[in-house]
DNA sequence: TACACAGACTAGAGCGCGCTAGTAGAGCGC
DNA sequence: GCGCTCTACTAGCGCGCTCTAGTCTGTGTA
């Protein structure tokens, strides 16, 4: 408005306006007591008018905390995109800002954490971290840093997941009660929460006497792995070996692609071969039949990661914590009883 | 490291511990001349050994710019993600770091816009955004703003799209050379690009006199619209009406749900229907057989995104610009030549 | 010897805000 | 009138950095 030029108005511009001090300006726009209530609404008509924003650079750097939550996620993982949906209701709640880094290929983990810290960000919430455990600790000195699914054992960082062992545990169950036997498991390789959900289905077979069915495909978090594994499977059944009944995959990305693999070849899920995938991650039930999976309460998640943070920033001396969320399998359309074939 | 307490250590550290003075630390750590080689490394030896980081709020409170990018996207956009993948390798070449906010149900776009803006963001990338014309206008005014793939019209804000007519017309060219003659179209509603893909639509199966042919069902850009185009066209051709031969889906999520109501129902993509989506999000590769899909070119369209903002900032006189890529058919597996039925 | 001049370094103001320590004035009891 | 409290407001320092305008050497030149 100006002619003085475009730059951007500050406090002083609207005190000066107001005919107040600047010191009362920012009482008001911290929501203060100590304005009238006249004051008060003639200061935020002014600011309005004159476009004037509070600068956050500045306003972090004079009080000394930012209150700013820094979340690294990576690029393609629709469940991070579930839980940063989650992440900004909460931390607003608790009266925190929120910025977000990628990773991606191409981009390290590293940098975007680094990133997030030199804007000041108090705290990390690092969604599916893949970093070194070394590394992650680093970050836990200079940060409160809270790691969602992926455990950093004697690192300073907070842990929230989901009880995989449970998750898996219930798919199993439910699996073996509708009469599967020949059950395979596409893993998620270093994925966050892979080790455990292989460890439990391991144990889940051998709990069941089907040690000698067991089968772990080599996979990733990923649709790539996800159709690999498939293909695999379909290339074996063309030398004549039987498909499994069921699968379980990694994740819901991973049951997905596999899903496309099989339905593509004309195999009928889940008439002849049952998916169940992990996370229920938002396109898990958009399928016409909808995929059955083990539900991580996204929104819970983040619900946590963003507490944790707060109060790790409120007391520093806090021992790491965890949270573990019980997970819970959503029966959809792509599991039914094994297919009645000889054994 | 000191007993005095976890503070991080600021400039003044550095300079004291190194016996110079802070302002040449400054010197040093923006890599300008006027510092010797041997105090060079020893500054930077004793910062590393205290830990020192830049603040890059204090600094970017203390030179007038910020050399920030703000990008607002939206959560669970697929090709976004292709697009913030692009945007940081170019910024980073440019020297300008970026910062991240998500539209996502819950919280608006100008929520997301008026955080990047309050961190002081020198320019927006908005990508696809859907808010008002008018109130990007106003974000034109405050920042320099682009536009991804979403025309602005009047407004100051600098647009990078992909030439949508062309890349449908390739599309339809490819079908009816095939023998396609029944193509229907889903559109994306309000989405980005999509009035122009619908336009083109109409203008190809009219210059083939196909008019009557022609078709348009209400979609968005998401896999539940390509579901629900599915299941419409599923249930007109159990009341007995011939499904089209082929459709061009709003987008490539669009496509990929509607692929999966097809697939699930029996329909063998490509030989009963013939599917073609718009984008090339990474997933569209990886099916099986492959989506063919309109090319937009993500990193492409990243890079100009990104220098249209920068040369706005280094010249906010610049009238608003248009970027437009060429966008390329992707011929895959869902298509094929047109079912030999009667018409 | 005097003087310019480059290179290496420093003093100190100021970026926009938060916040502590105040002040001015109204209202009240005595 | 005095002291007191309470509300409404202000002065001004400092957050960690950048940047302009220096100072202080040492060297080359007349």
């Amino acid at each position: 408005m100006d002619a003085s030029g475009k730059q951007r108005p500050t406090m002083a511009d609207v005190a000066a306006k107001a005919g107040v001090s600047r010191a009362l300006v920012s009482i008001i726009f911290r929501g203060q007591p100590g304005a009238s209530e006249g004051t008060r609404e003639r200061v935020l008509r002014v600011a309005d008018e004159i476009g004037y924003r509070p600068d956050s650079a500045a306003r972090l750097l004079a009080r000394g905390r930012s209150r700013t939550l820094g979340v690294m996620f990576t690029v393609h993982q629709t469940f991070h995109a579930d839980l940063i949906q989650g992440i900004y209701p909460e931390a607003e709640r608790l009266g925190y800002d929120v910025l977000l880094s990628a990773a991606a290929p191409g981009r390290s983990e590293a940098k975007a954490a680094e990133a997030l810290l030199s804007h000041r960000c108090e705290a990390l919430i690092l969604l599916g971290p893949d970093a070194e455990a070394a590394y992650l600790d680093g970050l836990g000195q200079r940060a409160a840093t809270v790691s969602v699914s992926r455990r950093v054992p004697h690192a300073r960082v907070d842990f929230v997941h989901s009880a995989e062992g449970k998750g898996v545990r219930q798919a199993m169950e439910y699996l073996v009660e509708r009469g599967h036997r020949r059950m395979v498991h596409i893993d998620g390789g270093r994925g966050p929460g892979s080790a455990e959900r292989r460890r439990a289905y391991r144990a889940a077979m051998r709990r069941h006497g089907l040690e000698s069915e067991a089968r772990v495909i080599a996979g990733e978090h990923t649709e790539e792995s996800g159709i690999e594994a498939g293909r695999l499977l379909l290339a074996e059944r063309n030398r004549g070996q039987a498909l499994p009944t069921a699968v379980l995959a990694g994740n819901d990305r991973c049951a997905w692609g596999l899903l496309m693999a099989l339905t593509r070849a004309g195999v009928d899920v889940p008439r002849d071969v049952s998916v169940v995938g992990y996370d229920d991650s938002h396109l898990s039930h958009l399928m016409p039949i909808g995929l059955t999976t083990v539900r991580q309460d996204a929104a819970l998640m983040a619900q946590y990661a963003v507490r944790f943070a707060v109060e790790r920033l409120e007391n520093p001396e806090l021992e790491p914590r965890e949270a573990v969320l019980d997970p819970k399998l959503v029966v959809r359309g792509t599991t039914d009883t094994a297919p009645k074939t000889l054994t």
